[in-house]
RNA sequence: GCCGAGGUGGCGGAACCGGUAGACGCGAGGGACUUAAAAUCCCUUGGGUGUUUAGCCCGUGCGGGUUCGAGUCCCGCCCUCGGCACCA
């Protein structure tokens, strides 16, 4: 037995030697990230006899530098990947980029910067960035969505939706900047409609663009029940889509009233989905921008009205859809006949009817509507009530009733509950062929055109003699001229390269006009998940058998944001492709997960706010399986989290005190068979929680169930109650745990402990439920719902001798002398609650 | 305004199906080691009270309710964040 004083000593000198043994990211994580890319331990293939799991992860747009957001997004989803190749399954977990957009081309003006090379450069910056993250990117697999390899087929798929009847020329109003020339996306229209770009005022514009038909699959993408989302993201796709069911019915116009140009048509129609109302109805509300305006507004009321559609024609949509203002709209002269009730009604246009829903004309029922109501109480129109509120006395009413209620007021229907008489009068009009039962949808058909450079040409030449002819697939792709000028006012520079569009018509070979718009990025993202499967592939988008072993995606991860724009986009594109023969599922991605934002100060990161955090330097110091496992610790990964250094230190220590758990010599004292039972347990119960939280990704319960497990582990090497072999055993399977976290790090303590490499080709420990159940548990003794006490008991203790213990023990039977026990409540495996009166 | 998510110590956050509130980490305080600092290790850490290793009271945004028992369920508010915006 040694002294206590050189004891003391000798625990200071292993201290000291152990400092040297520190920990040292930088000297480990290069060197396993070649050693892995050497022995392509990540490559992947499609003859594997493993089940195949295909992980994305959405690809980043090609913005600069990778910040703190990107790991975010990026490390928990390889951990999860390489959870499930541990896990036995031959995992598929790309990268790429999304490389064309509206950014590139605001360098190019802004810095003289050709967009290629702006965009090429951050390519590069971020791949090697993405390449220290030391994930298991096959990067053979890199999908660059501005390269011709790539938008060729971008430019093929347009094709064969065009040839499908799914692409189409067609008007629309758009946020149009006079100055710029462009359409501005809503996100650039400032708060008082201006540009963003240049601060002209926004006016709206009728463009000849092309579009894509996704409201002709309406209905389906309605239908989630293949796939395994958020009940969050759902939701929002459907009220985007916003199916309502009503009524589309005819109006007359009254006769005589129409001067304009020759066939005055007679009637018109509205879409409700308040039919029941219909009795109700005192005037009528058509959008400025209706067609028929102009034929019946009457002589006197015509400037009035031109000048009102002038101006609603030179606001935007936001701006004449801002809440909170007051109702606006002038009367054309004109009347409607209600043709149920014969009522003569007077017909208004107003810019809060929007001519993209239903028929561009609404039918008012001022005591049944919200914004009708306002509207007649502006403009001083009669207010007629035709579902009766509860308890109503005739009044008049002071804002509008719109719950349901019996109807009043509307000739044969009286007396029906409202919801009785929608079907009533829907039945009554479908007879008397006064129109019938509709669907309408919110959703609008996706606006493709882009008036820029740096996107993929819409491959499309427009011919005198033959008119539109798309390009023959065989002559694509329809290259980006590199000679385009950019110059500040943002006017498309396709438009004025001549070279470009001066070409011959693939048909009759005389000199023609290509097109010069380009297609929305929501196009390169709407099948990049394809293009992994064979990246390199010649004469398809794909090798279709290879598609068929990786698709669709097994579990997507990505920012919310992207609910209702990319998510649906994708979702119909893909239903389309399966309907044109190209693929053979319906979803192109069956389980989404959305994680949440990391953010500094409570708020958000920004680049304007100089608010981003560029993870390199962290990585620099502490190592990149640092800031994986602390960007997981820091909350539930779907919530999102503050970015805290200090927080990251703590995860440093952590790997630290692993590093010497498993590096310093152990030495049994006496191992006990109850401690070896013990641990068993606590590993095995480990095993479980972790497993379970990696396959949810709850990463942070994850954490801290390692954490605990660092902690015990620890407890017993200093005791060393256990004999080596049992302790060895433990902490291989911790590092083992931990290896999807933190793969250099766990990959060299593997090595050094003995074991061969590597460690990312083990299995992933499976617990036994023998040893993860419990033999005992605290049993909660309860007087009046309030803890009194605890007792350690075995879990095999019956109920009768479970309360026979509670009221025994001393500290309750004080409380028992003060009144009778009138009743206990045994929860098995929790607690006694002892009730006194 | 509507839809969605959320509100728990000094901070980030745990808590299965209604059953021990505060796991794990950070920060803070105290101590050990050191000439010193860093690093590391140990102890304490929701508030109050107390005879200070017992015990008691309060405590999960606010106000009610259901229940033997509520952070968790119900009703009504308040606040924060994200999304959408006159959808007939």
């Amino acid at each position: 037995m040694l002294a206590y004083d050189s004891m003391g000593l000798i625990v200071q000198m292993v201290r000291k030697s152990e400092q040297m043994l520190k920990y040292i990211p930088q000297e480990i994580e290069s060197k396993w990230q070649q050693r892995w890319a050497q022995d392509r331990l990540y490559e992947v293939n499609e003859n594997d006899t493993r089940p195949k799991w295909y992980e994305l992860t959405m690809f980043p747009y090609t913005s600069g530098d990778l910040h703190i957001g990107h790991w975010y997004a990026m490390a928990p989803s390889d951990v999860h990947a390489r959870f499930k190749r541990m896990k036995g399954y031959n995992v598929l977990h790309p990268m790429g980029f999304d490389a064309f957009g509206l950014p590139a081309e605001n360098a190019a003006i802004s810095r003289g910067i050709h967009p290629f090379t702006w965009t090429m450069d951050n390519v590069e910056r971020m791949r090697s960035q993405l390449k220290s993250i030391g994930a298991i990117y096959d990067w053979r697999r890199e999908v660059i969505t501005c390269l011709p390899d790539y938008y060729k087929w971008t430019q093929w798929f347009f094709l064969k939706l065009y040839e499908a009847g799914l692409a189409y020329r067609g008007k629309a109003p758009v946020n149009w900047c006079p100055k710029c020339q462009t359409v501005l996306a809503n996100e650039q229209v400032m708060g008082e409609g201006l540009c963003e770009r240049c601060d002209s005022a926004v006016i709206r514009k009728e463009l000849e663009q092309w579009f894509f038909r996704i409201t002709a699959y309406a209905e389906e993408l309605l239908d989630f029940s293949h796939i395994q989302w958020p009940e969050r993201i759902k939701t929002m796709q459907k009220n985007w889509i916003g199916k309502s069911q009503g009524v589309e019915i005819a109006f007359g116009l009254e006769d005589g009233l129409a001067e304009g140009a020759g066939s005055s048509q007679q009637e018109f129609r509205v879409f409700t989905t308040r039919p029941d109302t219909i009795y109700g109805v005192t005037f009528a509300v058509f959008a400025p921008e209706h067609p028929l305006v102009e034929q019946f507004t009457t002589a006197e009321h015509k400037d009035e009205v031109m000048h009102y559609v002038d101006r609603a024609r030179h606001q935007s949509d936001i701006e004449r859809t801002a809440m909170g203002r007051d109702k606006s709209g002038v009367f054309t002269g004109s009347y409607a006949i209600n043709k149920l009730n014969g009522e003569r009604i007077p017909i208004w246009i107003a810019d809060y009817v929007l001519m993209s829903y239903g028929t561009g004309a609404v039918m008012a029922v001022p005591a049944h509507d919200e914004r009708d109501f306002e509207f007649a109480k502006r403009f001083n129109i009669p207010i007629k009530v035709v579902i009766a509120p509860p308890d109503w006395s005739g009044k008049e009413l002071s804002e509008a009733y719109v719950e349901p209620g019996l109807m009043v007021n509307s000739g044969q229907f009286d007396g029906l509950p409202s919801e009785q008489g929608m079907e009533a009068i829907a039945d009554f009009i479908t007879e008397k062929g006064y129109g019938g039962r509709q669907t309408t949808y919110r959703l609008r058909d996706w606006l493709i055109s882009r008036q820029r450079y740096w996107g993929a040409p819409i491959p499309v030449v427009y011919c005198d003699r033959c008119g539109l002819v798309p390009v023959p697939a065989e002559e694509l792709p329809v290259l980006l001229p590199e000679d385009a000028e950019f110059r500040p006012t943002g006017e498309s520079p396709l438009k004025y390269c001549e070279t470009f569009v001066n070409t011959t018509c693939p048909k009759c070979k005389n000199a023609a006009r290509r097109e010069t718009d380009t297609m929305d990025t929501f196009l390169c993202s709407s099948w990049y998940f394809l293009r992994y499967s064979s990246a390199d592939y010649k004469d398809a988008p794909f090798d279709g058998t290879k598609l068929k072993y990786w698709l669709p995606v097994d579990q997507y991860t990505g920012g919310a944001e992207h609910a209702t724009m990319h998510l649906l986009y994708a979702r119909f594109f893909i239903k389309a492709l399966r309907d044109l023969g190209i693929v053979d599922f319906d979803e192109p991605f069956t389980r989404l997960f959305n994680q949440g934002i990391i953010v500094t100060e409570g708020k958000k990161m920004s680049k304007s706010r100089g608010r981003v955090i560029n993870p390199d330097e962290y990585v620099a110091e502490l190592g990149a399986d640092a800031v994986r496992a602390y960007l997981m610790f820091v909350g539930p990964w779907d919530q999102g989290g503050e970015w805290d250094d200090r927080g990251l230190n703590g995860i440093a220590r952590w790997l630290n005190r692993i590093w010497f758990l498993v590096l310093r010599a152990y030495t049994e004292d006496e191992p006990k068979e109850t401690e070896i039972k013990n641990l068993r347990h606590t590993t095995h119960k480990t095993i479980k929680r972790v497993s379970e939280d990696l396959e949810k990704f709850r990463f942070n319960t994850m954490i801290a169930a390692l954490m605990e497990l660092t902690n015990y582990l620890g407890k017993v090497h200093e005791e060393g109650s256990v004999t080596s072999s049992d302790f060895g055993e433990a902490i291989d399977t911790l590092l083992l745990l931990l290896a999807p976290t933190a793969p250099h790090f766990t990959e060299e303590l593997w090595t050094r402990s003995g074991h061969p490499y590597s460690i990312h080709n083990q299995p992933f420990p499976e617990w036994d439920e023998g040893l993860v159940a419990e033999e005992e548990f605290t049993l909660v003794i309860q007087v009046n719902g309030k803890l009194r006490d605890r007792v350690t008991v075995p879990v095999t203790i019956t109920e009768e001798e479970a309360r026979e213990l509670a009221l025994s023990r001393e500290r309750i039977k004080t409380y028992l002398k003060n009144g009778e026990c009138s009743r206990i409540i045994y929860v098995p495996r929790r607690l006694v609650n002892i009730i006194i009166a």
